[in-house]
RNA sequence: GUCCCCAUCGACUAGUGGUUAGGUCACCACUCUUUCAAGGUGGCGGCACGGGUUCGAAUCCCGUUGGGGACGCCA
C-alpha cells in the first residue's frame, strides 16, 4: 500500500523565477493536489558561491502569485525539515560516511590541480574527463591516516565497473545506460556540502518523496542516482521527466535573454492565471481539446499521460491569446483597476472617467502594456494627415466630412446631457435627416476626435470618454482642418 | 567525441495498425459592424527520409538525417 504522494519543488535561488522551472513547479502541485497528496518546496543552495540576496523571497513570491501554495517549506515548516539544504549538512555528511561504509563512495584526497591536469590531458587528447579512480585504489590504513591527518578530502561515487543501470521513467519509459559512463562523481564538497548529485537523493528519500519531477536534462544523469539509492538499500521514486522549454530559434531559454523569467512576463502585462494556463499547456494536453483551464481546472484534469516527450517552443503569440482572452474575462472593476497604472501612463488629463474608458479598451487589450499606445490620443490629439477623412468603405471624401462635420457640431453644441444615448440620439437623427450613410457621419467624427486609423471605440464612444468640451474642440478642429485643404 | 532522449501543419498538440490525419495559436478570406478589436464562417498548411513487418502503417522494427540533453567540488 503506498503512501500518500508526495512531491517536491526543489529550485536553487537564482533570483528569478526560471518559466521552465514554474512549469515543472506546476506539474508538481498538480500531481499532488489531484491525489491529495502534499506538496513540497525545498531550496537548493548547497553552491555557497551562487547566493544571492533575496532570491529566496523570489520564489515565495512567485510561488504565491501563481497559486501554487505548498504544504511544506522553509517559510511554513513541517515535519521533514528543515527544507534548506544549507542546513541540512550534518544530514549529507553522516549519510556520505554511511555511504562509504556500504561500499557506494569512497573518499578522495586528490588536489584541484591534479583534476586540472587531467582535465586538460583529456582535452587534447579530445577525449572527455573522467575521474580515472585514483583514491578508489586506496588502502584503508592510508585513507585513515589522512583522514587523521587532516588532509583535505572530499567523497566519490563508487560506481561499478561494468554493466549497466537502468530504471523506468514514467514519461519516456526504460532508460539503461552503460556504468562505464557513468563518471564517479563528487558526493561531498571540500567544503563538507553536498552536490545536487547527492542532496537530491538524500532529501528526497528522507522527504518520503514519492514522485520525482524535474527536467529531462536529468534522465541521463538519474541512473547515478538510482545507484545511490540502491547502495542505501532505498526504495526509489517514480521519476517524472518533463521535456524541455526552448525558444523559437530553437535555444534554450535564458536567464539573460529576458523572456525566460515570469517576472518579465508579469511586467509586460501579462495575467499570472494565464501565464499559469499556458505554460501548462507547454508539454501537456488533455487529450480533449480543451486549453483553457483555470488552477483548480488543471488539478483535476492532469496527468502524468499527458506528458509530451519532446520540447516545446514557447510561443508569446499564443501566451498573447490566451492573455486576451483572460483579460476579456475579467470583470470590468478588475480590469479597470490592472488598467489604470497603464492609463496614467499615457493619460494626464484628470477628467476622464476610466471606468468609461475601460468599457471600451478591455475588449482591444491583448497584454496591459498595450494599453498607453490605445489610449495615447486622449491627451493629445495626435497629428494627422487629412487622407484619413477619405474612405472607401465608409464613403466618405473631404466633401463629405466637412457635410458631416459641420452640422454634427452645431446639434452637439445645442445637446445637454453628454449620456451615450442622447449623443447617438442626436447623430443618427441628423444622418436620418441627411439621409446619409452611417458611416460617412461617423467615420468622420471618429477621424476628427481620435485623429489615427483606428481607435478602441466608435464615434459616440470617444465623444462620451472625451466630454464635451473637448469633443466640440476637435471637431472644430477637424472642420478647420479640412478647410485648409480644400480652399484653394 | 561518447552516451541518453526526441521527431505529425510555421508553433502547441490529438492520434497507440484500417481516420477525408482532428483541435488551438498565427496567417488569409468572408461575415457582423460607426474605425479597430472581439464574435461567426471558411481557407491555407503536416506524418523528416530510406528500408523492412503486415492484407493494410503517422502508428511496430532497423538505419539515415535533424534536434535537444548529459559528460563541474552548478543545479
Amino acid at each position: 500500500m503506498p503512501g500518500p504522494v508526495r512531491t517536491r519543488f526543489a529550485p536553487s535561488p537564482t533570483g528569478y523565477m526560471h518559466i521552465g522551472g514554474l512549469r515543472t513547479a506546476l506539474y508538481a502541485y498538480l500531481l499532488a493536489k489531484q491525489n491529495n497528496g502534499k506538496f513540497i518546496l525545498r531550496i537548493e543552495d548547497t553552491d555557497q558561491e551562487r547566493y544571492v540576496d533575496g532570491a529566496v523571497e523570489v520564489i515565495y513570491r512567485t510561488l504565491k502569485m501563481a497559486g501554487l501554495n505548498y504544504d511544506e517549506g522553509p517559510d511554513i515548516g513541517g515535519s521533514f525539515g528543515p527544507y534548506i539544504q544549507s542546513q541540512r549538512q550534518s544530514l549529507y555528511q553522516e549519510h556520505a560516511a554511511k555511504l562509504v561504509e556500504l561500499g557506494g563512495a569512497y573518499y578522495c584526497f586528490c588536489s584541484a590541480e591534479r583534476l586540472d591536469n587531467l582535465r586538460k590531458e583529456a582535452e587534447e587528447r579530445k577525449e572527455i574527463f573522467q575521474y580515472d579512480g585514483l583514491c578508489n585504489k586506496l588502502s584503508t590504513e592510508e585513507i585513515k591516516s589522512r583522514l587523521a591527518n587532516g588532509d583535505p578530502y572530499i567523497i566519490r561515487q563508487n560506481i561499478p565497473t561494468g554493466g549497466q543501470t537502468s530504471y523506468n521513467d514514467e514519461v519516456y519509459g526504460a532508460i539503461t545506460v552503460e556504468n562505464s559512463q557513468l563518471d564517479e562523481n563528487v558526493l561531498l564538497k571540500s567544503d563538507g556540502l553536498p552536490t545536487y548529485n547527492f542532496a537530491n537523493v538524500i532529501d528526497d528519500h528522507l522527504m518520503d518523496i514519492t514522485h520525482v519531477i524535474r527536467g529531462n536534462e536529468y534522465l541521463s544523469q538519474t541512473p547515478k542516482y538510482c545507484l545511490l539509492y540502491r547502495s542505501f538499500g532505498w526504495e526509489e521514486p517514480k521519476y517524472v521527466h518533463v521535456s524541455q522549454i526552448i525558444r523559437p530559434d530553437g535555444k534554450k531559454l535564458s536567464k539573460r535573454t529576458g523572456d525566460a523569467s515570469f517576472d518579465d512576463f508579469y511586467n509586460k502585462g501579462f495575467l499570472t492565471e494565464a501565464i499559469v494556463n499556458y505554460i501548462a499547456l507547454l508539454g501537456w494536453n488533455s487529450k480533449d481539446d480543451r486549453e483553457l483551464f483555470a488552477l483548480s481546472e488543471l488539478t483535476e484534469a492532469f496527468s502524468i499521460a499527458g506528458l509530451s516527450k519532446s520540447p516545446a517552443i514557447f510561443d508569446p503569440d499564443k501566451l498573447k491569446w490566451m492573455n486576451g482572452e483572460y483579460i476579456r474575462k475579467l470583470a470590468l472593476e478588475q480590469f479597470n483597476d490592472l488598467a489604470k497604472p497603464y492609463y496614467q501612463k499615457a493619460i494626464k488629463r484628470t477628467d476622464i472617467d476610466f471606468i468609461k474608458l475601460s468599457k471600451l479598451v478591455q475588449l482591444r487589450t491583448e497584454i496591459l502594456s498595450d494599453i498607453p499606445a490605445i489610449v495615447d490620443f486622449i491627451d493629445a490629439l495626435p497629428e494627422y494627415d487629412v487622407s484619413l477623412y477619405v474612405n472607401k468603405k465608409m464613403k466618405t471624401d473631404l466633401a463629405v466630412s466637412l457635410e458631416s462635420l459641420k452640422p454634427a457640431l452645431a446639434e452637439l453644441e445645442k445637446l445637454g446631457s453628454w449620456e451615450h444615448q442622447d449623443i447617438h440620439d442626436t447623430l443618427f437623427k441628423l444622418i436620418e435627416q441627411k439621409g446619409l450613410k452611417t458611416g460617412q457621419m461617423l467615420w468622420p467624427i471618429r477621424t476628427a476626435l481620435s485623429g489615427k486609423e483606428s481607435s478602441p471605440g466608435g464615434a459616440i464612444d470617444l465623444a462620451e470618454v472625451l466630454g464635451k468640451e473637448e469633443t466640440l474642440r476637435r471637431i472644430r478642429l477637424g472642420v478647420v482642418f479640412i478647410e485648409s485643404k480644400t480652399i484653394v
